[in-house]
RNA sequence: GGGCGUUUGGCGCAGCGGGAGCGCGCUUCCUUCACACGGAAGAGGUCACUGGUUCGAACCCAGUAACGCCCACCA
C-alpha cells in the first residue's frame, strides 16, 4: 500500500538508482529492447563542462527524455547519447579564474601546465551538470559519456581538420576578425553579440596638407576615433561634387595627432548622404575600411596590442587602453580645434558572448573554412524534407543564413581546446596539416612547429552526432552504419547557426552524405514572468534543482512540457508549478483509491495477450504506427474500421486481443465502456505523428483525461459499482487496466511517481519496471471505442450536473437525499442519433430511458436522490425545480421549498438564452449561401442542433407554463 | 533596413474557418471512508485595432499599433 503522503525526493533518488543499475538506459534497455525494431537515437547537446543546470537545460532535457523513454517503451533500441563540451572560451575562464586567486596568469605556467590544470578543473567539477540531469530523472546512456577533448574525438577532429584542409575548404588569411581584448582570442561572426548603444558621432577636422582654393580641411565623422591613429586614407563618394575638387587637385590630408599624410581617394562604398560624406579610413581596424584598403593599396596600420592598449604605433598614446585612448585623443583634437562637433549617434556595438566585453575589429591571420560549397547540400537537405525543423517556421530562418553564409574563422588564441594540426618547418618553409603530431619536416629534417592556435569549440562541437557514433571508424561493428543518423535534435533557438547548421554541413560532407538527425525541435526559451531573458547579471534566473526539490522532479518537468507550444517564448514562474504538483499528487491518491480496492481483487488473465505484448510483432506494428503511412492506418482506426467493431464490442463486451493490458477487463456497465472508450480515444490522441513534438498538447490531453475524466467520474461511478457483488470484480478489474495504461502513457513526462505507483499495483506485465514496460498502442485500443456508452455517460453526467446546481441553488444540505423526475422527449427532426438502433426517435428515447434507468444507482450515489424516475414524456410533479438539458426535463421535487417567483426567472432567462442561439441558428439555417456551400456535416449538425434547441425552448415554454399555473 | 514571434476573462496560456476553453486567482458551499496539493456549484471575455476574403472569421488575407526576438559592415 503507497503511503498518504507522496514524497517525491525520498522516491527519486530510489527509484533513479533501480533503473541505472539494472542498465535500461543502454542500447538493450537491459534486454527488454526488440533488436529488430529500428533504433531510436538523440543526442544531446552536450552542456559546457563548466555549465550549471538552467531552465534551459531542464526544459531542453525534459523533452528530450519523453521522447526517449516513448521510444524505450516502444521496444526500440534507445540510446541517449550524453556528455560535455570542453567549452574553449568559458573553461579557460574559469581555470583563469582559479589561478588568478593565487595571484598567478596562465603565461606563468605555460601552456602543458596549464592545459594540465584544466583537465584537473574538468575532473573535479566537469561532471556537475550530468549529475544534475539524473536529478531531472534524464534516462541517458551515462555508461558510455562522451567528452569532445576525448582521444576518439580528437582523432576526428584531425580526420575532419586534415580532410578540409587538403579540400582547400580551410585556408589561412589575413582578415579583419572579431576580437575580443579579454578573452585575447579572435571569435566567429555568429559568436559577437550586436547590442544598440547610444554613441556619439564626432566630426574631427582633418587639414590638408596644402589648401586648395578655399578648402583648408575636410570633415569626417567617426564613433571610434581613437582608430584615426591607424588611419591610412580618406574617401568619399565618387559622385561627390563637394569633394571633386579635393580629388581633382590630388589633394592630401595630414593626419593630426600624427606625422602622416595620407591620401584623398573617391571609393563607391561611400555614402554621401551619411555624416560628412568623408570617411576616415583604417584597413587594420574595419572590415569595409580593409576592403577599401585593399582596392586602393592602403597600408595597415595596426594600432592595438591584443589587449585593446595602443601600440608604438599610436606614439604618444601609446600604452593607454582604448577608451583612455579616445578620451585623449578628443581632448587632444579639442586643443587643437579640430574638433567641430559631436552628434549623438545610435548604432549597433559588438559584445563578446562569452563575457561581454566590446569586440575590437582587428587584422590578423587567422584559419577559416569556406562555408558556401558546404552549405549548399545542408540547404537542400531542409528543403526536400530528409530534415525537418519543428516548428517549421525555424527553417526560414535556417535558410536566410545559410544562403549568404560567410566563411568561418576557427582559429582561436586560446590553449584549452584543440590544437590546430598545422606543422610548419621554418628552415626550409614547408608547411602541411597532418592526423597525427610530426616532429621532424619530410622535406629538410628540422624540427617542426606546431600552430599555436587552437579551433573554436564550435568546430569540434559541429561532429557531436557522428564523432560520439565512433566516426571515423570503419570496421563492421561501426554504429553509424545502424545507428546513423539520429532521430531528434532539439535545442533552443540560438544555436541554430552555432552548431544545427554546422552539424547538418559536417555530417553531409563526412558521413557520406548523411544528415545527421530527421527532426530538429527548437523549444521555447524560457523567460522569467515577467517576460525578461534569465541572466545571471539579471538575478531572475530559477534554479531547476530548487524546483525539484520543492516540487519534485515530475512536477518541474510536467509543468514546463505543459507550455510547450509552438510559441518562441514561455514566461515561467515557479508559481505554475503547483498545479503540476497537484496533478502528481492527484495520481497518487487515485492510485491509492484503486488499490485500497482491492483486498479481493482477480485479474482476468489471459496468457495470450501477455505474449502479444512483448512479442516482436507488437513492436513492429508500432513502428508502422510512428513511420510515415502511419497517417492513413491511424485515420482508418478512428473511422469505419472502429465501428464496426464497436459493434462487437458491444456484444462480447470484452478488450479485443492485443491489449497492453495482461488481462482483458470484462466491461460490464456503461461506466466502463466509458472510460475504456475515453482511454481509447487519449491514445489515439497521443499517437498522432503530426502532434508527437506537441508537448504541450500531448500534456494536457493526459492531463485532463486523468483529473477530468477518470477521478472526477470513473473513480466515483466504480464507487457505487464496488459496493455491488455482481459488479465489484470487473470494476476492479478495469480500475486497474486503466489506472495501469495511463500510467503507461503518463510515463515520459513524469517517470518517478508513475513508476513507484505502478510498482505497487498488480498490473500482470512481465515488465519489471514501468520504464520498460510495453507502451499502449492506439491499434490495441481501436476495438474500446464506444459511442452508446460515451453517449449514455453523457446524459448520467449531464443528470447529475444538473441536480448539484439545483441543490446549490436552494441550499439543499447535501445529505437530504432528492426526489427526481425526468421526462425524456424526442426531437421531432433531429436526426442526430448517438445510438446504434436503426430506427429514430421514440425508440431512440428507449434506449435513452434504459441506460438512465441502469445507471440509476450511480445518479443516486453522485447526487444524493432516493429515486430518479425516468419517463417519456411524462408528466412532471408541480412542485419542483426543473432544468432543461440534452433534450431532458429533470424535475427535483421541492415540496414547500419551490420559490416560483425565482424559478420562473431563471427560466426566463434560460429561455431567453436559448431563444437567441435558436434565432442565430434560424438565420443561419435560411440563408441560402450557407445551404448551398456549407459541407454537408456542417449543415446537418446544424440542423440538429437547431432541432435540440427547438425543444428545449418548447419545454421550458411548457415548464413556464406550469409554473404559472402553480404561482 | 530585413525577417520572425506575441496581442483571447484579474494573471499565465490553449484553441487557429462552423458551440469562446484550461490552469492560477475570485465568490458560495462542503472537512462524506483516494486526495483540502481536495470536492461541488458559480461569477468573469464585443478573442489589440482597421479593412478585406467567405454563406460563416478569435481563427484566412492586407494594413495599423504595442511589446519582444533575430539578422544586417551605414562611417
Amino acid at each position: 500500500m503507497l503511503p498518504k503522503q507522496y514524497d517525491p525526493s525520498e522516491l527519486e533518488t530510489k527509484l533513479f538508482k533501480q533503473w541505472e543499475s539494472a542498465g535500461y538506459f543502454s542500447r538493450n534497455a537491459g534486454g527488454h529492447a526488440n533488436p529488430e525494431a529500428p533504433p531510436y537515437t538523440i543526442v544531446i547537446p552536450p552542456p559546457n563542462v563548466t555549465g550549471v543546470l538552467h531552465m534551459g537545460h531542464a526544459l531542453n532535457n525534459t523533452l528530450q527524455d519523453i521522447l526517449t523513454r516513448r521510444a524505450r517503451m516502444q521496444g526500440r533500441p534507445t540510446r541517449w547519447i550524453v556528455g560535455t563540451d570542453h567549452a574553449g572560451i568559458a573553461t579557460q575562464n574559469k581555470v583563469e579564474q582559479k589561478l588568478a586567486a593565487s595571484g598567478k596568469t596562465r603565461f606563468d605556467l605555460g601552456r602543458e601546465a596549464f592545459v594540465e590544470e584544466c583537465w584537473q578543473w574538468r575532473s573535479e567539477y566537469g561532471s556537475t551538470i550530468i549529475e544534475q540531469l539524473k536529478a531531472m530523472g534524464c534516462s541517458c546512456d551515462y555508461n558510455n559519456e562522451k567528452f569532445t577533448m576525448d582521444a576518439s574525438y580528437a582523432a576526428a577532429i584531425r580526420k575532419v581538420f586534415v580532410s578540409w584542409y587538403r579540400a582547400g575548404r580551410i585556408y589561412r588569411g589575413n582578415r579583419i576578425i572579431n576580437w575580443c581584448p579579454r578573452c585575447t582570442t579572435a571569435l566567429a561572426d555568429d559568436e559577437v553579440e550586436h547590442k544598440d548603444e547610444q554613441g556619439s558621432l564626432w566630426h574631427i577636422r582633418y587639414p590638408l596638407l596644402e589648401p586648395v582654393g578655399d578648402i583648408k580641411y575636410l570633415v569626417v565623422a567617426t564613433t571610434r576615433p581613437e582608430t584615426m591613429l591607424g588611419d591610412t586614407g580618406v574617401a568619399v563618394a565618387l559622385d561627390d561634387e563637394r569633394y571633386s575638387e579635393l580629388l581633382n587637385a590630388n589633394a592630401k590630408v595630414c593626419l593630426p595627432l600624427t606625422d602622416r599624410v595620407i591620401p584623398i581617394f573617391a571609393d563607391e562604398y561611400v555614402d554621401k548622404n551619411f555624416g560628412t560624406g568623408a570617411v576616415k579610413v583604417t584597413p587594420a581596424h574595419d572590415p569595409n575600411d580593409f576592403e577599401m584598403g585593399k582596392r586602393h593599396n592602403l597600408p595597415e596600420i595596426n594600432i592595438f596590442n591584443e589587449h585593446a592598449i595602443i601600440n608604438a604605433n599610436g606614439g604618444i598614446f601609446a600604452g593607454m587602453e582604448r577608451y583612455e585612448a579616445r578620451a585623449a585623443i578628443l581632448q587632444a583634437l579639442e586643443d587643437l580645434g579640430l574638433l567641430e562637433k559631436t552628434d549623438t549617434h545610435d548604432h549597433a556595438v559588438g559584445h563578446c558572448y562569452r563575457c561581454d566585453t566590446t569586440i575590437e575589429p582587428w587584422a590578423s591571420e587567422q584559419w577559416f573554412v569556406s562555408m558556401a560549397p558546404l552549405a549548399k547540400p545542408a540547404i537542400k537537405a531542409v528543403r526536400d524534407g530528409r530534415i525537418s525543423f519543428n516548428p517549421k517556421r525555424w527553417e526560414k530562418v535556417y535558410f536566410q543564413w545559410m544562403e549568404s553564409i560567410r566563411d568561418w574563422c576557427i582559429s582561436r588564441q586560446l590553449w584549452w581546446g584543440h590544437r590546430i594540426p598545422v606543422f610548419y618547418c621554418d628552415a626550409c618553409g614547408w608547411q602541411d596539416a597532418s592526423e597525427t603530431d610530426l616532429q621532424k619536416c619530410p622535406s629538410c629534417g628540422s624540427a617542426l612547429r606546431q600552430d599555436e592556435d587552437v579551433l573554436d569549440t564550435w568546430f569540434s562541437s559541429q561532429l557531436w552526432p557522428f564523432a560520439t557514433a565512433s566516426w571515423p571508424a570503419d570496421d563492421a561493428q561501426d554504429p553509424l552504419k545502424t545507428y546513423y543518423p539520429t532521430q531528434v535534435l532539439s535545442t533552443a533557438r540560438d544555436i541554430i547557426f552555432l552548431w544545427v547548421a554546422r552539424m547538418i554541413m559536417s555530417s553531409l560532407y563526412f558521413v557520406d552524405e548523411q544528415i545527421p538527425f530527421r527532426d530538429v525541435i527548437i523549444h521555447p526559451t524560457v523567460l522569467d514572468k515577467h517576460g525578461n531573458i534569465m541572466s545571471k547579471s539579471r538575478g531572475n534566473g530559477i534554479d531547476p534543482l530548487e524546483l525539484i526539490s520543492d516540487f519534485g522532479a515530475d512536477a518541474m518537468r510536467f509543468g514546463l512540457a505543459l507550455q510547450v507550444t509552438g510559441a518562441q517564448d514561455m514566461k515561467f514562474d515557479r508559481d505554475k508549478l503547483a498545479s503540476s504538483r497537484n496533478f502528481a499528487t492527484k495520481i497518487w491518491n487515485a492510485a491509492r483509491f484503486v488499490l485500497m480496492n482491492l483486498e479481493d481483487f482477480q485479474p482476468a488473465t489471459n496468457d495470450a495477450q501477455n505474449t502479444a505484448v512483448t512479442s516482436s510483432d507488437s513492436v513492429e506494428k508500432n513502428t508502422a504506427v510512428a513511420s510515415s503511412d502511419s497517417v492513413e492506418k491511424n485515420t482508418a482506426v478512428a473511422s469505419s474500421d472502429s465501428v464496426e467493431k464497436n459493434t462487437a464490442v458491444t456484444s462480447s463486451d470484452s478488450v479485443e486481443k492485443n491489449t497492453t493490458a495482461v488481462f482483458a477487463p470484462v466491461a460490464q456497465t456503461d461506466a466502463d465502456r466509458w472510460i475504456l472508450s475515453r482511454l481509447a480515444a487519449l491514445a489515439l490522441e497521443l499517437d498522432d505523428e503530426s502532434k508527437s513534438f506537441d508537448f504541450g498538447a500531448i500534456a494536457r490531453g493526459l492531463y485532463a483525461f486523468f483529473w477530468n475524466e477518470f477521478c472526477d467520474w470513473y473513480i466515483e461511478f466504480a464507487k457505487g459499482q464496488l459496493a455491488d457483488a455482481s459488479l465489484r470484480r470487473s470494476t476492479q478489474q478495469i480500475l486497474v487496466f486503466v489506472l495501469d495504461n495511463a500510467l503507461r502513457l503518463l510515463h515520459p513526462f513524469m517517470p518517478f511517481v508513475t513508476e513507484e505507483i505502478w510498482q505497487s499495483i498488480p498490473h500482470g506485465c512481465t515488465s519489471p519496471h514501468l520504464i520498460v514496460a510495453p507502451y499502449p498502442q492506439t491499434c490495441t485500443f481501436a476495438g474500446l471505442h464506444n459511442f452508446n456508452a460515451e453517449s449514455g455517460i453523457n446524459d448520467v453526467i449531464a443528470i447529475v450536473q444538473a441536480l448539484r446546481s439545483t441543490r446549490a441553488r436552494y441550499a439543499i444540505s447535501p445529505k437530504q437525499s432528492l426526489d427526481v423526475y425526468i421526462s425524456l422527449q424526442a426531437s421531432e427532426h433531429a436526426s442526430k442519433n448517438t445510438y446504434d438502433d436503426a430506427s429514430k426517435n421514440l425508440c431512440d428515447c428507449e434506449v435513452r430511458l434504459r441506460s438512465i434507468h441502469e445507471q440509476g444507482f450511480l445518479i443516486n450515489k453522485l447526487a444524493n436522490c432516493d429515486n430518479v424516475n425516468v419517463t417519456i414524456g411524462g408528466e412532471l410533479p408541480g412542485a419542483s425545480s426543473v432544468t432543461v438539458v440534452n433534450g431532458m426535463q429533470i424535475a427535483i421535487v421541492l415540496d414547500g421549498l419551490i420559490d416560483f417567483n425565482a424559478e420562473q426567472q431563471r427560466l426566463q432567462k434560460e429561455l431567453q438564452k436559448q431563444v437567441d442561439a435558436l434565432d442565430k441558428l434560424r438565420r443561419k439555417l435560411s440563408n441560402e449561401g450557407f445551404l448551398a456551400k456549407a459541407a454537408s456535416d456542417v449543415i446537418q449538425k446544424s440542423k440538429d442542433d437547431f432541432a435540440e434547441l427547438e425543444l428545449t425552448v418548447e419545454q421550458i415554454k411548457s415548464q413556464l407554463a406550469g409554473l404559472k399555473v402553480l404561482s
